[in-house]
DNA sequence: CCTACCGATCGGTAGG
DNA sequence: CCTACCGATCGGTAGG
């Protein structure tokens, strides 16, 4: 049964590098030293393998935010954790963080869908995290939408120049990062 | 002579919306009525048709950059400026700007390669900037990489939610946007 | 998990 | 710019 994870990881690495459609099945059944036909024992298509990728990453995404959200109260400590666990599922998970972000609109429209409102729903809690920061009277009053995406922009787009094997760790990266907004948004004389 | 700026503006939808290699010859070739093999009479290869929109593109964000650099010696204005500047060319060619952020890795190494000493100058430039302000300590004396891979991740983020049909401005977005990354740059009790 | 195969579609070309 | 076609490759299946 490990076999579907080995494929998945395989799939992750080829569809990050080359994208869905310039990877073919059997590019993937070659890295595993099997024929194409003979990963369909394992899957039924290759967009149920994409699915499965996407599917995994927008729940790491969320469950992070999750945790955090449960853990603290306080806006600033907050944003800097929903911060660091963004960029720590990306770190941990560079491949499929790629996939999820690039190859998405290669899922059914259903899919597609589905995704979407999972990033909706995802946002809404960063959208959370900002306005309670600004009722509280710690961020300024600044326009919540526009501010989270913002972050949220600094946050995502961290998969396109984050190397693993670079000089410093990601959640090194992520605090700066944090600080850097949160200078931006933190009422002076606060923090 | 027009036809091949059709060929480029059909592409440019169909890459952006379905990707480069979910878009075949034939779909390209059917919205402009003609038949599949009738495009080669224009361009030589599906990738040099990719290269086409990639290449003006990337054209078109350094020659921005260039004419704000100029302009404006002001750090704050030199940063607003661009950052203005940046968005614009998203929003005023928001497919091929999308094509260009999304399938440049589809391109022969070569040309991948060039896209790349091209991304590096354009930060490079942004850098300048960030730099520049701190120098004259305008600006907290942040990490100037760091800074700059904050400030273009927002800018270039923006492709992935603008909406031209939206309510606000690409150029209202832009000043707001581009107020946000300031206050966490500029030393308190300036600008 | 392999062998052998299916129909469909791909990018691209020849010849007009 | 069209007709007609090329070889290659695609996702997926049957039968073992």
């Amino acid at each position: 049964m490990g076999r579907l994870e080995d494929i998945c990881q395989v799939a992750e690495r080829l569809f990050s590098e080359r994208g869905y459609h310039a990877t073919s099945i059997r590019d993937i059944a070659r890295k595993l030293h099997l024929q194409g036909g003979s990963l369909y024992a394992h899957i039924s298509t290759k967009e149920d393998l994409l699915w499965e990728i996407v599917r995994r990453a927008a729940e790491q995404f969320l469950q992070a935010i999750e945790a955090v959200l449960r853990q603290e109260s306080d806006p600033v400590a907050r944003f800097r954790g929903a911060f660091r666990a963004h960029v720590a599922v990306i770190a941990r998970n560079l491949p499929a963080a790629t996939v999820y972000f690039h190859e998405w609109r290669q899922l059914s429209p259903q899919r597609r869908e589905a995704v979407l409102q999972q990033r909706d729903l995802y946002e809404a809690m960063w959208r959370e995290i900002v306005r309670g920061g600004i009722e509280q009277g710690v961020f300024r009053p600044v326009d919540v939408a526009m501010a989270t995406r913002a972050v949220l922009s600094v946050a995502n787009w961290f998969y396109q120049w984050y190397r693993p094997e670079g000089p410093r760790s990601a959640e090194s990266i992520a605090d700066e990062l944090s600080e850097l907004l949160l200078a931006g948004l933190v009422k002076e004389g606060q923090s």
